[in-house]
RNA sequence: GUGGCUGUGGCCUAACGGUUAAGGCACCUGUCUGUGGAACAGGAAACUGUGGGUUCGAAUCCCAUCAGCCACCCCA
């Protein structure tokens, strides 16, 4: 094989196209129902938007980024993530005088260097929302609400909401030097990647899954114990309106994510059926974001959506999704002298609306295959003893009966045959 | 970046180191010169991922490489 397609994408063929149409048109109902209006922004960026917005520390710029040099020499970088973008186009289109907050969602590819395994590819699709100049935990709700709503209504069983809050620049340094000194007493017995986290990213060793390692975990402090008063109370809204709807979540004071700029809520949603990848969603605040690019201080929530998976946890569960449409009418014709009046047909019955095609070639009993084959209901034919009767033959394929029609009624008969 | 498993027509699978690499699905054609689905018959389609090596002889054994899958790291 000459050609194939590059390590980690994928050719979303024809079979799987209902689910994508689905949960795309599933996604954006929802969000616009929400009150959420679609922002699209490039695939690439200036490489710098990302190295500052996700962190210059984090795996996903140090190691995981589409960059290129183009022609004018500018450093550019295919988006590994939605929402710097989204923050950017914020502050560069003055999204700042329309009513706050701004609500956005996005939904396309986005890429990352890693090795390709279950649920994981480095041309990934997302779909992505977010809540830009709010501060109330009525934000970080609507965010949560919405993603919850997306899953659920999809149909997906087993699924769990993962909440904790990582709190603000300024109760966060003195838990992670309290952190920092509980694994300090214990560093001979944890692992060699939580020895090296603890200088680059000290929140992640509690998301370590080695067994050597879960005793120091155990043991850790919890930032939710250690949060500012301004951070706590945050926290503490945010899960009364939960608890008051009823929605079920889980306390989860070791979910960290991997992106420098979240702020006090951190959430996941997980989903059973994809291998060792539970998290089919993931967001928070980021509330130092908007700032940190350029903008005016503004706190901001969202989350991200993984459509790959979405689909491969459907698949999983065997949830079905509608078929899509296919054209119900086969225009059949016989020799040379019918070509051109079944193309006429052809043509007026797309321009009534109703979904045709037609044989390239073949015997009727060929033509007749293709027409069930490709799914068809009923069959026009046009041969000699149409055309000298000025009409064709309409075949019903699912009940094999077949009667003459004058050409000026085909497309009422079509009609009512299809009700 | 690290580790494990796997590469045979479009897809799934067979072939003790020994002739022209076999079968099923799908595709096309015919049986039926103007009638689909079923059946039957036929056809097209593979230099066995690639490159080396061992051997009289390699799909089969060895090495390398590439790709896929899975796991780690990390993330959706």
């Amino acid at each position: 094989m000459k050609f194939t397609r590059p390590t980690g994408t994928q050719d979303i063929l024809p079979e799987v196209q209902p689910y994508w149409e689905h949960i795309l048109r599933h996604t954006t109902t929802l969000a616009r129902q929400y009150g959420f209006a679609r922002l699209d922004t490039p695939i690439f960026e200036k490489t710098q938007l990302f190295a500052r917005g996700v962190g210059a520390g984090t795996d996903v710029v140090e190691k995981e980024m589409y960059s290129f040099r183009d022609k004018g020499g500018h450093e550019l970088t295919l988006r590994p993530e939605f929402t710097a973008g989204t923050v950017r186009a914020y502050i560069e289109n003055g999204m700042r005088v329309a009513p706050q907050p701004v609500k956005l969602y996005a939904t396309g590819p986005a890429f990352r260097y890693e090795r390709p395994q279950a649920g994981r590819f480095r041309q990934l699709h997302q779909f992505n929302a977010e809540i830009i100049g709010s501060p109330s935990p009525l934000a970080d709700l609507e965010i949560m609400l919405l993603a919850w709503d997306i899953y659920e209504t999809l149909g997906i069983q087993g699924l769990s909401f993962q909440l904790n809050s990582t709190g603000c620049p300024k109760c966060r340094p003195s838990y992670i030097e309290e952190l920092k000194a509980h694994y300090q007493a214990h560093f001979d017995v944890i692992c060699d990647d939580c020895k090296r986290r603890l200088e680059t990213a000290p929140l992640r060793v509690l998301d370590c899954k080695k067994d050597q390692c879960q005793p120091v975990i155990a043991a850790a402090p919890k930032i939710t114990a250690h949060l500012c008063s301004e951070c706590a109370d945050h926290f503490a809204t945010l899960r009364s309106y939960l608890d008051d709807l009823g929605r079920p979540y889980t306390l989860n004071h070791r979910l960290v994510r991997g992106l420098d700029y979240y702020t006090k809520t951190v959430f996941e949603v997980w989903a059973e059926g994809i291998g060792a990848q539970s998290a089919v969603c993931g967001g928070g605040r980021y509330d130092g974001l908007v700032q940190l690019l350029g903008g005016p201080a503004t706190p901001a929530v969202g989350f991200a959506a993984g459509l790959e998976r979405m689909v491969m946890v459907m698949q999983a569960q065997g949830i079905a999704v509608p078929p899509l449409p296919t054209p119900p009418v086969f225009v059949v014709h016989l020799g040379k002298a019918a070509r051109l009046p079944a193309v006429r047909l052809l043509v007026t019955l797309r321009q009534a609306g109703v979904g045709a095609q037609i044989a390239m070639g073949g015997s009727l009993r060929s033509q007749l295959r293709q027409a069930n084959k490709r799914g068809a209901r009923i069959a026009l034919l046009v041969g000699e003893d149409e055309l000298a009767q000025g009409g064709v033959t309409l075949r019903d394929l699912a009940r094999g009966e077949q009667r003459y029609v004058p050409l000026g009624q085909v497309v009422a008969a079509v009609r009512e045959r299809l009700g």
